[in-house]
DNA sequence: TTGTATGCGTTATCAT
DNA sequence: ATGATAACGCATACAA
């Protein structure tokens, strides 16, 4: 593991000027000498260490993505487009999954602040993230959901309430009378917003409402539809809060012999790859999963501004085969 | 963003003395003394600054993980029992996503090294994936699939053509009596080796076989089912690579319309959470995912050994709807 | 027990 | 144009 003063040596120059040559500045170099320096360096296998860079530079050129749960479709895919943003801006892109598990969130803030990440992008499981190190730190936070208003971070995301609105009028357009709804944890806010838009858009219409909430795995939505679906005056359509339970109440019902959607109408919110290759496929309230990577990368990596700044990105329903629309939807 | 010396000076004693109480040694610092330290620290939130620390430890206490396809559940699974092995070891997982492009493959095991990460895990798309920067740095690597003899790293994987093997020869024995391949890309070597496996299998029984190849995506392979499917004489039976194809096949069936299992029997390798929360419910040979992070972890992280060490762990085949099998194997 | 001083590998300022 | 050198923040061998 040759370092620069190996390079400079067998150059027959200084550290100083291997450092402007692999930079490209800030101060010029001779082209004979830079020539003798990226041969040196080419002999040697010289690469330079990140680690000391970033030390003496006070970034490290990487973001940190914290998300609840990596397996979770719509994180994987977030994950992957965030990942090509970074990229666009130099950046490297570190995820972490805190396993549903708000300890493991805040250590895992904590760990990628001290390692000083130039920015931090994050799906927590609160409402009231624990950000206290990064914004001490002066790290820029950008959130993928509504936060409280003392949360020290900007965020980008879609209204929520009107996503779950749009998904449950769509359901009452399609005929469905009792009306299902199986939302996340009400720790956190986007179950609040979702609850909020499902009660608007059933309120004034002549459906029975039900509601359930599980934890947000596939697992867990199939287990507490096995039951719910099992009974006698089931709801004929449900609204799932995203598409990894929605996933899980498809399995459900088929394991039950239902027929999605005659029997069962099923809408989610997220809109994922993972949803339109299910069986049936899945409609869904589709969130921008490019367009959200891009804005939180631009937010967390642009030049600090004032202060937080709270975006709202357009969503649109995708309408597929997991709910039966008017023949003028489709 | 104090320093140790601040600290240091607040606490009226040297910053050595702050560095023995962080870390607990080498050596022991007086309780009167000790706590004055971590008064000033609490004081002050100081917190150590990783990077600083990484380039005088000479390590980072991190492990780089590079997969194709963050969105594939299976690689999404194995991460998370990755992350959760490596945490035992007191270390943080970082995730690489090289979006099925070797040259960004390539990029991200670099930058890995170039961090100065302790250990590199990886699934390439290559049978030779290019590690000379991270052996040259002495970074130990761990593959999870076989090596070519030449590749200076260890591996853990199962025995792919075995696996294959077993799941064609469970479709054999549901009766299917014309067989079709949907192998991932022949530049993987686990590839190769699921094509022998599925050879093996058929070679000696009554069957027609045929075969096709695409990328390892639900949606590449739902394409090329949708037209290989339609054909009079559709296989009954499929073989996918991996559960992440067979998805992609569920839904092209689905989509013509096929039974599955009576017109069409699908199994594949993986035994991922996604396909048993499929509809139906998919057969696979099921990789001891937790097992292999495990052991990829322990092989990455144990004192360097002699020399690369090459383990095969245990599979099973999950039987579940997307096969009509025998009423003794229920 | 604790303070001093050096090294880790870069970057960048200040001389030359 | 380029060489010497002081940070960057921490760990630790060496002194005291």
């Amino acid at each position: 593991m040759p370092t620069a003063s190996d390079v400079a040596r067998l150059a027959g120059t200084s550290t100083a000027v291997v450092s402007y040559v692999f930079n490209d500045g800030p101060r010029g170099v001779a082209p004979a000498t830079r020539e003798r320096v990226l041969q040196a360096a080419e002999t040697l296998r010289y690469r330079p260490n990140e680690v000391a860079r970033a030390l003496s530079a006070g970034r490290t050129d990487s973001v940190g993505l914290v998300v609840p749960d990596i397996t979770n479709p719509f994180f994987a895919e977030f994950a992957r487009a965030l990942e090509t943003a970074v990229a666009r801006h130099d950046k490297l892109l570190l995820i972490g999954d805190s396993a549903m598990d708000a300890t493991r969130e805040d250590r895992l803030i904590e760990t990628f602040v001290d390692r000083r990440v130039d920015a931090l992008i994050f799906a927590s499981l609160r409402r009231e993230p624990r950000l206290s190190v990064a914004s001490q730190q002066g790290v820029p936070c950008v959130g993928l959901h509504p936060l409280g208003p003392d949360v020290p971070a900007s965020s980008v995301s879609i209204d929520y309430s009107a996503a779950a609105c749009r998904a449950v009028a769509h359901l009452v357009a399609s005929g469905c009378t009792h009306i299902g709804m199986l939302n996340g944890p009400t720790t956190e806010i986007t179950s609040e917003d979702r609850a909020n838009g499902f009660m608007h858009a059933t309120h004034a219409e002549q459906v029975r409402t039900t509601r359930r909430e599980t934890e947000m795995t596939r697992r867990a939505a199939f287990e507490t539809c096995l039951v719910w679906l099992s009974s006698s005056d089931r709801p004929d359509g449900i609204f799932a809060a995203c598409d990894e339970q929605a996933l899980g109440v498809l399995a459900a019902a088929h394991r039950l012999g239902l027929n999605v959607p005659i029997d069962l109408a099923i809408v989610a919110v997220d809109g994922t790859s993972a949803g339109a290759y299910a069986v049936p496929s899945l409609t869904s309230v589709a969130q921008p999963i490019v367009a959200l990577a891009d804005r939180a990368a631009a937010l967390a990596l642009s030049p600090p501004s004032s202060g937080p700044v709270h975006e709202e990105l357009p969503f649109h329903l995708e309408i597929r085969s997991s709910t039966r629309s008017r023949p003028a939807d489709r």
